[in-house]
DNA sequence: TACGCCTTGGTGACAAAGTCACCGACACGG
DNA sequence: CCGTGTCGGTGACTTTGTCACCAAGGCGTA
């Protein structure tokens, strides 16, 4: 059963991490044209294949297939880039931003799984799986992201076509199960203390400072927000971080980076 | 730092389940000549392809290749078909017999990530990831195994050429990492109670009988002994279960399977 | 048979983490 | 200024994990 009274959805029915708002009308139709086909009036594709860290190894026809097949595509902070029930008819290169892939379970519980960064890996591994056995998983954009959008077919000429897209696209499957390996090695024996610190690192900025609210850091660890709130406290006695409403402040960084390679 | 007191290694410092005993010099070298090369000396292939569920529905020529090129090999309960550091060179079809992939992390703990049955899914999967990354997982034989064995060049090869194999393959990883999504949701909301009648439920045969110790259900959920035993000592006193030196015999698995269905 | 030794599992005390109910402080828009 | 919703703090309690230790069973060997 649902229970109604917990507090649940850190990341849905609040306002966007550092954006204002809800989700718009705008991003609604951006995802629909994504998610179902035709990409019509979409950017036509630039040099993005150059940008992309994994295919610029590629050989020259099949960046050539990329680049006149692909279109570029935007979407909001916020936008939902698949979900369940909701398979993209496309694949997607990361060109921007970064998109957050987590799970909702019955009971209300969420889990960030992995983010998919600008890039160093790309959202076809996910997008992919989808297109053959959906679940509850999701892709959301947690900031403004462009996409290079390829038709499933044209993704299947390529793998059939080219030695280095398929290394490229294996090596990409590859990475994406050994991260699930180690994200359920964690889960299972790592201490809720150096996962958290573990996480602050990891989302702090140049700056030290992470905008979110205890319950979005719970839901990113897959734990519950008193959890979260005590061992910032925690932290906070300890002198390693700075907390405010809506806020964590870094100050000691090195402090939680020992912590979080702690293996035991 | 590795505590030396710790219980572990449930799978590996104990007999096998069924049989009688340690990884023979026999099994290593079996081991070794599958995951080296060369493949000499191997069973010539059969009708194999015909038997095994996903590949049925290949276009003929892809079905022959597979027949042509490929060897079928057997291996004793409790070999090693794969681990860290040891990428297989060749890509295996499991025709008869289970394989168990599981972690080991560095404080000892284990937990087991999923089976591989015959026919149903195939070992290519997790080999072939680990020819890309190595990481410490293992797969291990838990009965007495066949597979065949297609080398990495001509995997590449079907996978150029054949739209339907690339359908069976991309499917194959597609269901792998869903599965992975369902353990990462489990592991860290299910209820241990839960688990555990699922697991018994599962590993139970026709008999209601579970030849296993404490130690390895604990591995098989990534917990500990002691809270095996205690639930165990709980689905005892409730009737459902029946304990023995070594074995769990399953007295209402109507029960257990309603706990195993709880959601929440 | 007696002995040592290892495996298996039982136990109590405690620590870590998750759950539940409830509260107060803050922010924002009428 | 007030109402409402978000955010975070707190105490009590349950569940799970950890640690230390013990007892029974099994097995080989003196």
């Amino acid at each position: 059963m649902l229970s109604a009274r917990r507090q649940c959805g850190a990341w849905r029915s609040s306002p966007c991490d550092l954006g204002k708002g809800e989700r718009s009308d705008d991003s609604e139709l951006l995802c629909a044209s994504l998610l179902g086909a035709a990409m019509t009036g979409t950017v036509p594709a630039h040099d993005w294949v150059e940008r992309f860290a994994g295919l610029a190894r590629l050989d020259a026809p099949t960046r050539a297939v990329l680049r006149a097949r692909s279109a570029v595509l935007k979407m909001p902070e916020g936008a939902l880039i698949f979900g369940p029930g909701k398979s993209p008819e496309n694949m997607l290169f990361l060109l921007d931003g970064t998109v957050r892939v987590q799970q909702v379970s019955e009971g209300g519980h969420e889990i960030v799984l992995y983010r998919i960064h600008a890039g160093q890996s790309c959202v076809l591994t996910t997008a992919c799986l989808l297109a053959y056995e959906d679940y509850a998983a999701e892709g959301i954009a947690e900031t403004p992201v462009s996409a290079a959008a390829i038709p499933r077919d044209v993704f299947d000429e390529l793998v059939a076509q080219s030695q280095s897209f398929r290394e490229f696209v294996f090596a990409a499957f590859s990475k994406r199960i050994t991260d699930l390996f180690r994200m359920i090695d964690e889960v299972a024996f790592q201490r809720i203390d150096v996962r958290l610190a573990h996480s602050l690192v990891t989302l702090a900025g140049t700056d030290d400072h992470i905008a979110t609210t205890h319950q979005k850091l719970a839901a990113e660890l897959g734990t519950a927000r008193e959890v979260v709130s005590r061992q910032l406290q925690e932290f906070q006695r300890r002198g390693w971080v700075q907390l405010a409403r809506g806020a964590v402040t870094l100050k000691d960084r090195t402090a939680l980076e020992a912590l979080a390679r702690h293996r035991d």
